[in-house]
DNA sequence: GCGAGCAATGTAACCGGTTACATCTTGGCG
DNA sequence: CGCCAAGATGTAACCGGTTACATTGCTCGC
């Protein structure tokens, strides 16, 4: 590998010429420039970078830890990330912790001294594990953190106003009797969701018990949560599921049951992942724009690395409502071209 | 950010023997040992990785230059190409093209000096930049080329003896006119697909001149080819489209026109997207295991760093026939409890 | 008792860049 | 003509680790 003593001695001019030429400072001559660049391209030079980030003090990177993240949400996740980080000339040193919470803090370590900043996503429970890794010196932005922590900048969604807002929608279209499907006991998203849904009811139909079921997020979860409803002959007439996947098993065991799914039984999901499109009857659901979260996340590590005396904020991102079919109570309409499959399906099962 | 000539001082030690105590050697005493690490804990010290990797010469990172790949892919593939490279001690570096082909070569450069190896996916026509980015000293392997490239390792996916194989099936089940939906014209994968289609075709029913029609991987154009069929009046009885996502615009259309998938006309996709599993009915197409294909090839190049006097090598992986509802010529099977909502509607339907 | 041999530790050179400072050149102006 | 300012270029120190080699202090065997 050609050093830059190597385009120096090519171009026959010191290094610090050489070096100037090729970082493009302006007290170089312009013969000077094209003789260093001629050398350079001529052994394929290509600067050290660990060299470089020695005397820069800078890595022009930035660390992402990620918890064992599937299909969209990760790729998602990244691609925001990525396309703030590139546009500020930032490279993207990533590590999967791989189902081990405590990999978190050493993947924090591993990558301390290697990365401007660090993003990172981590299981509540693994928490005090992670701040103890986290330094002070080197800029850090939390994901989806739902304990906020003072000195520690973070960036999450409004879980919380979210389900608020799906929560009013199905007692605007009319339905009265809402039962909620929650995620994982411990898990905070599903709790703030839950809570959101009750308070919306209480401010609206007035509801202050409603028919809580719980779930794991799981397709098969939901699934048993219908059938529950279905064998208490339990009188709901819309069912609002904590997550998506939940909500597409419910829809199965209703269809099954020859319910019609929208006007007898209005269903709601939460996430809006791309399935949520394709099932039948397409799923109402709350979109959360995960490149946006990962987006917001990288531009405020930057400003953070750029200006070290900010001060870390936690932002908060609101989901919108997408209102499918899933909570239409309507008569059947006519197939349209671009419609997908299930749609179709849908209108001829009504 | 403390040094390693902080931590030595600390210690009361030389540097010297400060590197060796944190860097495990074995002609340590104990003493020593604990002094230093006692000494690094209580400073905080993370050794700087730009000045290790001047002297190790050696990055302990890969880098991954990617296209623009959404859902599943993307992550399936980072996926794979972590497992191994996490399991060997490298971090990944990423970089996405964002669409941009010539980035490609642009993000190579930015990345050598910087990683021990590089796996590259590149869209074919982005090739003869790239290869003059890639110097001869940096171990390199291509994700999905496919022109094999003599002393460039590459990692691909037999599309030829894959829709072979789905050829097969159809015919074994005793489809007999197949109609093939192809994707962009000049995409590679499309031609070596319908090339293994046509191959398939002559060795079984001995038809020459099957109907091919044109498609881009888009669900509107395997709609398209649908209406094309129909309005055509051509007697096929399967569909064999060159991707899942036509392969669920071309249901869509049958499916409205009242057509029985699988008893009446066979569909078949490729690659196995998550939402084959959910359409109606569900879809029979070939299993691409993404996450092995990014993990082989993330062995490779480690194999490659490794031993620097191996032979790049040119590996095929083979795709995995997934039989389900929508080749299936049967009657109506009574739905069980696990089964997905698509399936279950489909069963209703036929 | 003494030198060989070994283990533990220290000294300093080096990795490949960047940049403060010194030096040299040139041109302008009194 | 001489002096100074400004611009171009060279010299060498430095960034923070690693490691070859030198040095020190022991033990062991004859």
């Amino acid at each position: 590998m050609a050093t830059i003593r190597d385009v120096a001695r090519e171009a026959g001019v010191s290094v610090a010429s050489a070096s100037r030429a090729l970082n493009g400072h302006d007290n170089v001559s312009t013969d000077m420039r094209t003789l260093v660049e001629a050398a350079a391209k001529k052994l394929n030079y290509v600067p050290h970078w660990g060299a470089r980030s020695l005397t820069r003090r800078t890595a022009d990177a930035i660390g992402v830890v990620l918890p064992d993240l599937y299909g969209e949400y990760f790729s998602e996740l990244v691609r925001g990330i990525d396309r703030v980080a590139h546009a500020h000339g930032k490279q993207l040193l990533l590590s999967n912790m791989h189902g081990n919470p405590h990999e978190a803090a050493h993947a924090v370590r591993a990558m301390r001294g290697r990365v401007d900043g660090l993003l990172v996503m981590t299981p509540d429970h693994a928490r005090e594990r992670l701040f103890e890794a986290l330094s002070p010196a080197l800029p850090a932005v939390l994901l989806n953190a739902h304990v906020p922590t003072p000195g520690i900048a973070s960036v999450g969604i409004d879980n919380h106003g979210a389900a608020r807002t799906m929560t009013r929608h199905l007692v605007d279209r009319g339905y009265r009797r809402i039962a909620f499907v929650s995620g994982p006991r411990h898990n905070r998203d599903s709790l703030a969701r839950l809570a959101g849904f009750r308070a919306a009811l209480i401010a609206t139909t007035g509801e202050r018990d409603p028919i809580v079921i719980p779930g794991d997020y799981s397709e098969s979860s939901g699934a048993e949560a219908a059938r529950l409803l279905i064998a208490g002959r339990l009188k709901v007439d819309a069912i609002f599921c904590a997550n998506d996947m939940m909500a597409v098993g419910c829809c199965g065991v209703l269809a099954e049951a020859g319910i019609a799914i929208g006007d007898a039984v209005g269903v709601a999901g939460f996430d809006d992942i791309p399935i949520a499109h394709y099932v039948a009857p397409a799923l109402t659901t709350m979109n959360v724009s995960i490149a946006e979260l990962g987006a917001t996340a990288a531009e405020q590590l930057i400003a953070l690395i750029n200006g070290a005396d900010l001060v870390p904020e936690t932002i908060i991102l609101t989901p919108q409502l997408v209102i499918r079919d899933s909570t239409r109570r309507q008569a059947v309409q006519p197939p349209s071209t671009d419609q997908s499959i299930c749609e179709l399906q849908q209108g001829k099962l009504s």
